[in-house]
RNA sequence: GCCGGAGUGGUGUAGCGGUCUGCACGUUGCUCUGAAAAAGCAAAGGUCCCAGUUCGACUCUGGGCUCCGGCA
């Protein structure tokens, strides 16, 4: 096991990217090992509490010892952000730094980990879901031409047809009653990006595999508890895009 | 074996005797300013088979095949 000699207050980080079950945590793991690492996990969906089995989350087991962080820092009663995310991650890969240990920022969701990686300056302004509702009834076209009146520049940019991200711009302006400064990037680290590639019948043949394991091992358990500790139906809905999950509120799934 | 119901993109469905068969999910590509397995844009992809009626059938009729339910 060779181990890597990083200077205290170095500057690497290791990000670790690919398709679903593609084998990014095994990978993580291996080289935390060989390289003194420790594991910062980039996961919308695993940083609940409780979703585990369905989010395909670590065992403690398969860490074989390497300290993870960001996982099971938020109750799925609440929505958590990328901003939140960005905030936590800066913090945990500094710290690993300090160490003189290698961080390992591993994918699962892409905008996660470039919100680290490129260093994403995203305005201050928490959602606001009371205003969002609100502004959902509009057209798109109403959306826009407020916009429009409020932060000309911004409207020029803007996808004119995707509401979200009117509404979103709108409840900016009206949060700072200033306009949105235009998108900025802040680098902070050196990184290596790892892809993992595989072929895709093999992928399928992984999913599948495990979606069998996880049936096993006690999902359908899992939803029922996440109901119990009192999460709505309607919220689990929302975070049940995985397909396991999926399957566990309809019966029916597609490989 | 009999009776009934149903066969529409990869999946689930909608509709109609006559412009391009619509929608959702999935797929592929592109775009991303606190929802990211999201959101938006674009593209590929279909009427089970054979006859008949008709100017024209995905639609109506008959037969075949397959699936589902009920009865034997």
């Amino acid at each position: 096991m060779s181990n890597l000699i990083l200077p205290k207050n170095h500057n690497k980080l290791v990000a670790i990217v690919g398709p679903n079950a593609s084998g990014k945590s095994d990978l993580a793991v291996k080289l935390a090992k060989k390289f003194n690492g420790e594991v910062v996990s980039a996961d919308s969906r695993q940083v609940y509490k409780g979703m585990d089995i369905g989010t395909g989350k670590i065992t403690k087991e398969e860490m074989q010892g390497i300290p993870h962080h960001l996982l099971d820092i938020a109750s799925p009663k609440r929505k958590f952000s990328v901003a939140q995310f960005q905030k936590k991650a800066i913090e945990a890969i500094k710290k690993i730094q300090k160490k003189g240990k290698l961080p390992i920022l591993c994918g699962g969701t892409g905008f996660y980990v470039q919100a680290v990686i490129d260093g994403i300056v995203i305005p201050e302004v928490k959602p606001d879901w009371a205003l969002r509702k609100k502004l959902e009834k509009k057209t798109c076209e109403q959306l826009y031409q407020q916009l429009k009146k409020l932060d000309p520049r911004r409207a020029k940019t803007i996808d004119k047809k995707n509401k979200r991200r009117l509404i979103r711009a709108i409840e900016i302006i009206l949060k700072t009653k200033k306009r949105i400064p235009s998108l900025k990037k802040r680098v902070i680290f050196d990184t290596l990006i790892i892809g993992i590639k595989r072929d895709k019948e093999e992928l399928k043949k992984r999913i599948k595999k495990r979606l069998l394991r996880r049936l096993k091992e006690g999902m359908i358990e899992e939803v029922k508890n996440l109901h119990k500790s009192g999460v709505s139906w309607k919220r689990l809905e929302e975070l049940a895009r995985i397909p396991i999950y999926r399957f566990v509120f309809t019966g029916k799934i597609r490989l």
